[in-house]
DNA sequence: CGGGGCGCTGATACTGAGGATCAACGTATA
DNA sequence: TATACGTTGATCCTCAGTATCAGCGCCCCG
């Protein structure tokens, strides 16, 4: 597999992110996140590897497990949960780890951060508490489901 | 700090939230919910089999996953994150149902819901979005924690 | 420019959380 | 007391996620 070439944000923001943790960015990685950019919905790691698996069977199945840890390790995805206890992924911008996520077509939405960076720091005021970091994410149904399912 | 820690009112709270679904209040639930009130951790399922276990040989596995789903169904029970893809569990009660998780020693702390409720709102309006249930935890050191890795 | 360290990959096998199933049981209502 | 229905515990199964490891490729340093 060829090393990417392209500029686009995307590819930068990788690979600033991790070669700032000793990481490569390498052709895996940035499939995997291009594919995660590409869908509007949240992902399971499975299904992620199936998807890609279709264009590239090569690739690992372990990548991608290990690569969407990754992901969300930098910062460039975000976790969340499914029924059935399941864990799906989302890529997010580096300053939005957010989202309200629609239960019936799983797609997700980015929340505004400055709202929450108040209530993070409220919250640490408050309980003399350090926080690292935080899972908080608005499940529901999104205006379009909301409306067809009247 | 301490949570509130009035005792029975555990057993009235869950029968009733149980009856509004048809749902019985049998031994086997109580027994797990006061475990989980018990524990100021979170626990997982697992972890709260083999604790019941000791004092109670008899307890099925199957029935302490299904009883901590319905406890999280019933809303007396939170679901959290764990290190290496796992879910953890601690009680809370009717109203609270988000938490500060410290990830040195396990500890939860309730936050209160208005300042949530508010933000809630603000994002419903904000995106036209439904929501029905959001997962709002704050994971980093409690004050103890903190203080002692100085 | 060539070797060596080290991170990354893909294949395989494994672990264990959690679910499905089902016969037996308890409890509430008729 | 009889019946219906939710619940339980035992067992077996599924499959998400991990560990392992040999081979590979990038990057640094001589």
């Amino acid at each position: 597999m060829t090393a990417a070439r392209s500029t686009r944000p995307a590819v930068r923001d990788l690979s600033e992110r991790l070669a700032a943790r000793g990481r490569r960015p390498t052709a895996q990685r940035l499939l995997v996140l291009e594919a995660l950019r590409r869908t509007r919905h949240t992902v399971t790691a499975p299904e992620l590897f199936e998807l890609l698996r279709e264009d590239h069977p090569l690739l690992g199945r372990a990548t991608v497990f290990r690569t969407l840890d990754s992901l969300v390790d930098a910062g460039l995805a975000q976790r969340f949960e499914r029924p059935g206890h399941v864990y799906a992924y989302a890529a997010c911008s580096s300053d939005h780890h957010h989202h309200l996520v629609c239960t019936s077509c799983d797609t997700s939405f980015e929340i505004d951060e400055a709202a929450i960076a108040s209530l993070t720091r409220g919250l640490e005021a408050q309980h003399g508490f350090t926080v690292h970091h935080a899972t908080l994410d608005f499940y529901g149904l999104c205006s379009r489901c909301a409306g067809a399912r009247v």
